[in-house]
RNA sequence: GCGCCAUUAGCUCAAUUGGCAGAGCAGCUGACUCUUAAUCAGUUGGUUGAAGGUUCAAGUCCUUCAUGGCGCACCA
């Protein structure tokens, strides 16, 4: 395979010898541009045919396409707001610079000034007075028409992606207007950004598997965090009411189209609310965001329409079931257990009855919530930092946000209760004992600022990654991230000797 | 983790019942000073994802493995 690449490797090599041959650098400094693609065509666009503009404008880009007529050439080069014409002339140019064109490829990158015109296919054209390579590039582009289709290239190589396939710089563009927007939308409100631990001593915040990792100065194990939440809360203790940390969180659990072991996690924390005040703040964030970067609340999303215009629907947990045909309202838990069972719930024997409601919820209500809805007011059991119900015993003050059979946000009254808090742990601690691997671990150093005083709270969590996957209309959450998780190949994977050396950094350590 | 499908030239894709591995783009050579998927003429390029097996003969059938996609399971 080497041997046949280097043929094509074997020619842009040459060139690239011929260029210093020539005396030219073929990776200089600097460029100074006077304008973008796109500026051009815009203030050149009342140029006639044939007429020519008075000034002359020095542009940079990418070589996309190249098309020699002999002692002249059209190519196109695109910039990182679209692509425009350029024409090389052997009379304008000069015999030497001529040859310079000659031994560009596609890929290149190059800078060009000159006069503006348009032809006589009505195209604005760079005319190029003066060339200059900014950097020869080695490999050779995707096929020009049908572009890079391999979607396992697409997400290995997504530089390749990015250069061929314009929609998808679309989507990453309107995923860093989203997360702009809602740093504004927040901080106009009176939000402030904080910043808290990625490396975490125990596990908690939430319900999932952590990665480990080891400190070799201490010699300790850390988790990478699977949530914010307990130190935002620290937060509203040490006295500022409203905080928001958007962020990376690990979760080491299974991927699929709508999920990656690394994802984006915006949670917001607000003194003195509950969680209706939050399922106000909730709608209004997506549905603004939605406004200001698509100028629509109609979504499509995998070929099924999405309409967010409020107010959403709001509904409890239990009546969802019923709605879905399960009805658990009044009945005991034995009768729980046993509708669980018929229900096809795998050990609906041993689980807690809060889980077992949870996993018919997950089974036959989410798959089914296709339009934006609140599930609200969920069971104790498995809500471990959420604030009992004011009024309905058994259940929290929490709501799931629930859009295209996604879970999208997790929110509820805080837990402020110290005691309450520590009777929960406990409970957690023993599940943990028992083996279940996602229980939450004894935070001390969380319950003793909860003994200080926390003032009653609503608090948010949202995937920022699923939200951009509803607004961009993109199936796969490795659609809005630059590069998902792969697995790697051989050839990337660390070398013997780095793991080698690594390890015995850690032996030497302890 | 389980199931189904895919993997052929740098890229996009063909290859009939198991019977000589092909095309377009890109590249190279030549022609061409307003083309735009430029055009015209010629031309290079292959361990068919890897390893085994069946067969006179394997891209094609069988086994194992690798990577990916899509479902399911688990989760957010």
């Amino acid at each position: 395979m080497s041997e046949e690449l280097s043929d094509l490797l074997k020619v842009r090599r040459e060139k690239l010898q011929n260029i210093r041959d020539k005396g030219v650098n073929p990776y200089p400094y600097k460029f100074t541009a006077t304008a973008h693609s796109n500026q051009v065509l815009e203030n050149f666009n009342q140029l006639a045919e044939g007429q020519e503009s008075a000034e002359t404008v020095a542009i940079a880009g990418r070589i996309m396409t190249k098309r020699g007529h002999g002692k002249a050439s059209f190519a196109t080069i695109q910039d990182e707001f679209g692509r425009i014409q350029i024409y090389a002339k052997l009379d304008v140019i000069g015999e030497s610079q001529y040859e310079l064109w000659q031994n560009l490829d596609m890929g290149d990158y190059i800078g060009v000034t000159g006069h503006v015109f348009r032809t006589k296919t009505n195209e604005i054209t760079v005319r190029v007075e003066k060339l200059e390579i900014l950097s020869k590039s080695l490999l050779p582009l995707p096929e020009k028409w049908h572009g890079l289709q391999d979607k396992e290239i697409r997400y290995r190589e997504r530089y390749l992606d990015l250069m061929v396939n314009p929609e998808v710089k679309e989507v990453f563009v309107k995923r860093s207007k989203i997360v702009s927007f809602i740093r504004r939308f927040l901080e106009e409100k009176g939000f402030l950004e904080v910043e808290t631990p990625v490396l975490h001593v125990l596990q908690g915040g939430a319900a999932a598997r952590p990665f480990e990792t080891f400190h070799d100065a201490l010699s300790m194990p850390l988790f990478m965090r699977i949530a914010p939440e307990l130190y935002l809360k620290r937060l509203l203790v040490g006295g500022f009411e409203k905080v928001f940390e958007m962020g990376r969180v690990f979760r080491n659990e299974g991927m699929s189209f709508k999920h990656n072991p690394e994802y984006t996690m915006i949670e917001i924390y607000q003194a003195y609310v509950d969680y209706h005040d939050i399922m106000q703040l909730t709608e209004d964030l997506i549905v603004h965001a939605a406004k200001e970067v698509l100028g629509t609340v109609e979504l499509e999303f995998r070929g099924e329409k999405i309409n967010l215009t409020p107010p959403w629907k709001k509904i409890t947990l239990e009546d969802a079931l019923k709605e879905n045909g399960i009805d658990i309202i009044g009945k005991t838990d034995d009768q729980i257990r046993t509708l669980g069972k018929e229900k096809g719930i795998e050990g609906a024997k041993e689980l807690g009855i809060g889980k077992i409601i949870n996993e018919l919820y997950d089974k036959f209500v989410e798959p089914n919530l296709r339009q934006p809805t609140f599930i609200i007011d969920h069971p104790l059991e498995t809500s471990p930092l959420a604030k009992k119900h004011r009024s309905k015993a058994g259940k929290v003050e929490r709501f799931e946000l629930i859009m295209a059979g996604m879970e999208l946000a997790n929110a509820f009254s805080e837990l402020n209760d110290p005691i309450d808090q520590m009777q929960r742990f406990q409970k957690q601690a023993d599940l943990k004992a028992a083996g279940d691997e996602e229980a939450e671990s004894m935070d001390e150093d969380f319950l003793r600022a909860l003994e200080y005083g926390m003032p009653p709270a609503g608090g948010l969590g949202i995937g920022i990654d699923r939200l951009v996957m509803l607004l961009t209309n993109s199936p796969s959450i490795r659609d809005v991230i630059f590069f998902p998780h792969m697995r790697p190949l051989a050839k990337t994977q660390p070398k013997p000797e780095e793991m080698d050396t690594l390890k015995k950094d850690q032996n030497e350590s302890k």
